[in-house]
DNA sequence: CGCTAGCTTGACACAGGTCAAAGGCTGTGG
DNA sequence: CCACAGCCTTTGACCTGTGTCAAGCTAGCG
């Protein structure tokens, strides 16, 4: 097996996509072979790089092998609002169907790497109707159905978050996300994972200024609920923080 | 045809569903009959009542027919935010897929009269493998996926909203929405509308106190912005609050 | 005709924003 | 191997948008 990017096996570059994938529906064999084919086929992107213009339509299915990057959208007078962190194993942007002209662009937020499926290697069963729009001429339509119904629900927190939680709970609430969403791709143990963000980034995922995310960031810290050293977090009580902030992780439908 | 609900016909009633359902990409005649249909099983609620629990499971789509509502969560110390006001036309939680245990509950804010679809009356194309899952059964997948884009752009809007415009500019946002919304169904004419809220419902959904909902309202008002009383709205300046709330509405996909 | 739900207003408190400056780091070039 | 540049973090002082509390007010409704 030939060596690739920083030589790793394709398997290996694709980790994350099959283990999100995997744990929203188990994966046939069939699906398995084509996601570890994503990592045969990848590109890189440096920190900034756009990854999906404001308008630009989502044809086929693009995801993260690595790294990490955000979609957001800009006000005409520079403010910013981030709306969704993406982790390696997140699909860039939706695949529901033709119309999603997303008013939201995606930017890389460190290095990143990017593989996108092949459209109809399926052939044999995309002869069915396709009132089930391309998004199923891939063999994938079950599995997309969840990752957005999970992505919904990470919107809706992200609401709540903002409209009703202190900067305090919403900064306990994401560190718990990420937590828990990094664990599912088999990055994080028990309390500790990897942030690549800047205080900058927090802050506008988040709907607050730098100079406070810092302030919230030292509050935890004193408290000892968190110890952050540069991207490195270690959640000290994490039931105290779930319990702050009314964190309640995604229920995956299991199953079949 | 016999009088309905106060006296309407079943076309009458189900005009706000056809109209927005027609706008999302043109209705063919034999779905115009289904949407009619609707206007023969419908049910009423009163104000406050629950349309569909937390956990529960969405299985056939439910519009709304007239009334409006919301969809909210609560948090333990009973704080509330609401994710998305619903009119007449809409349809109550999401009707993807299965998958939808969706962390939101939907009430009735008005008196307010649903209908549900009967599941397979469609059952000689329902012949088709169930890789579609029951969104397909009935044979809208294509407007249940364009309208379940339309509802993701307005999430999007709402996080700007929430995390990065000042209350003015989120009252002004809202308003330019609703407005589009309704003239959408044919319920707004230019500049003005009905809008059944009170200030604790624009509170809730625009994370602000009461209070200052009001205090808002006042300085639009002072300003030239907006005519409020009761729940009439007449918007003064639409093109300043355009400006104002940085409000882009919704691109609809046209055709077909 | 009194009650209740909703609206309005003022006085005051506080979470979070803004401004400004000083420290780290890290990479790069001399 | 040092020095500089740039980016990120940290901190203090101060300001302001929004929340809280409390009290009237209004109007529809039983």
């Amino acid at each position: 097996m030939p060596a690739r990017e920083n030589g790793m096996s394709p398997a290996a570059m694709t980790g994350a996509v099959f283990r999100r994938l995997d744990a929203l529906k188990p994966l046939s064999p069939g699906q398995a072979k084509r996601i570890e084919a994503l990592g045969e086929r990848f590109e890189a992107a440096p920190p900034g790089a756009t990854l999906q213009g404001d308008g630009d339509a989502l044809v086929r299915p693009t995801f993260i092998l690595s790294g990490w990057a955000c979609r957001q959208r800009l006000l005409p007078d520079g403010r910013r609002q981030i709306f969704s962190i993406l982790i390696p194993g997140d699909a860039v942007g939706f695949c529901l169907g033709p119309s999603p002209v997303s008013s939201a662009s995606a930017v890389a937020l460190t290095k990143i790497v990017l593989a996108t499926f092949e459209a109809p290697s399926y052939s044999p069963s995309s002869s069915a109707p396709l009132s089930n729009g391309p998004s199923d001429s891939w063999g994938f339509a079950e599995h997309i159905r969840r990752s957005a119904s999970l992505e919904e629900g990470l919107l809706l927190d992200h609401i709540v978050r903002l409209g009703r939680q202190t900067a305090y709970e919403r900064t306990a609430h994401l560190l718990l996300e990420l937590h828990w969403r990094l664990a599912l791709i088999g990055q994080a143990d028990e309390r500790r994972f990897t942030m690549p963000l800047t205080q900058e980034v927090l802050a506008d995922f988040l709907g607050l200024s730098i100079v406070h995310v810092n302030r919230t960031l030292q509050q935890l810290r004193r408290d000892r609920m968190i110890e952050l050293s540069g991207s490195h977090v270690v959640m000290l009580d994490v039931p105290q923080l779930t319990v702050i902030a009314d964190y309640q992780p995604p229920v995956l439908t299991p199953g079949t």
